[in-house]
DNA sequence: CGATAACTGAAACACGCGTTCCAGTTAGAG
DNA sequence: CTCTAACTGGAACGCGTGTTTCAGTTATCG
């Protein structure tokens, strides 16, 4: 019996799962080829069955994948946040998500419909530090609140992914988004 | 032999044609229902080849009742274009289109992956119109002309399809959005 | 009324995808 | 080297969904 989900006990099974977990990364990063158990297989050179054996089913497996890849970016918020001022940490912080999800929009699509606890619970650590840039830019003046920090997190959550997954994904755009956000946030000026 | 796609020949078949679409209709407002055929046509009380046959396929029924909702709001960008600044417009416009896109957003899950001409017909008319109404606006200073004209399309676009899509759709953020983007699309005030 | 062509819809089919089976292979301990 | 349990992967399966079939029904014309 083989352990659903956990460390496989022999080296060549564990390099396996190594490369099924490579190559469901680099899929991420390439979109416009299906994410199907196959296409990771084929790329990683092993059969289906392997694939999904190592990690106790394709949601684990893309989970693995997935939240690998958010973990240094959930990280790089908390350290912007000790380092920065509120509103830059905040714009910067969304400069980088955005990046990161244009590289690997093949994410966005999968985060509906599939059961992905790991990548879950770092996506509430995001908007957390992201309620704490918010809640420091505010106590600071440099961001309006004259809008519910709840209604402010969320806004900035959705446009941040909608801007992330438009084609094509240009540096202008996002430059763009930054600036018309960062600015529209700011303290209405009185008249 | 039927005209696939086109008009039955008998009444009871256009009667049904009717049917399925309103069927269709009604279900992209009511979202959490999975859109199938088959759930299309049990709300319209017929079989699925019924309603597969009166549209020639799935696609083109879905394409009929999307752009059927989306008719009067292309309509209504061209009239607001006619009678509002264009700054009053493009507010006004863009609050309706979130409004219609909370109240459908199944559409917004279908637009991917589905052949819909008629659909992105209309899309490609209304992003024409919100184009006119940031080309206006920035011929009259109310808006920052310091982005491409396409980028802040493409900003807006994106933008307001996200704050649609976001659960759950409140009132309260589809006004922060309208807020946030309209300051931040002011000109900047110099200093 | 017939007569007939249009129409219906349950069932069969096609297809993609995730999962599981199982006969064969192989790592690794003794 | 030998032996066994772990592991492999092609094939089979289950499931959901869009499409097509075809025997039966019905609108509609004359």
């Amino acid at each position: 019996m083989s352990t659903p989900g956990g460390n496989p006990r022999r080296a060549d099974a564990m390099r396996n799962r190594q490369l099924a977990l490579e190559a469901a990364t680099a899929l991420l990063a390439q979109p416009g080829t299906a994410l199907t158990v196959e296409a990771i297989a084929k790329r990683a050179g092993l059969g289906s069955a392997t694939v999904v054996r190592a990690f106790g089913g394709k949601d684990a497996l893309l989970d693995t994948a997935i939240s690998g890849l958010l973990e240094p970016v959930v990280q790089r918020a908390k350290t912007l946040l000790e380092k920065d001022s509120p509103e830059q940490a905040l714009r910067t912080f969304l400069g980088e998500l955005i990046a990161f999800q244009s590289a690997h929009h093949a994410i966005s699509d999968q985060l509906g419909g599939l059961d992905l606890p790991a990548t879950a619970t770092l996506e509430a650590e995001l908007v957390r530090s992201v309620d704490e840039m918010i809640a420091a830019a505010r106590a600071n003046g440099t961001i309006r609140t004259d809008l519910a920090p709840a209604v402010t997190t969320t806004l900035i959550s959705q446009a941040t992914y909608a801007i992330a997954r438009s084609q094509p994904a240009s540096q202008e755009l996002a430059d763009a988004f930054l600036t018309v956000l960062m600015d529209g946030l700011r303290p209405p000026t009185p008249g």
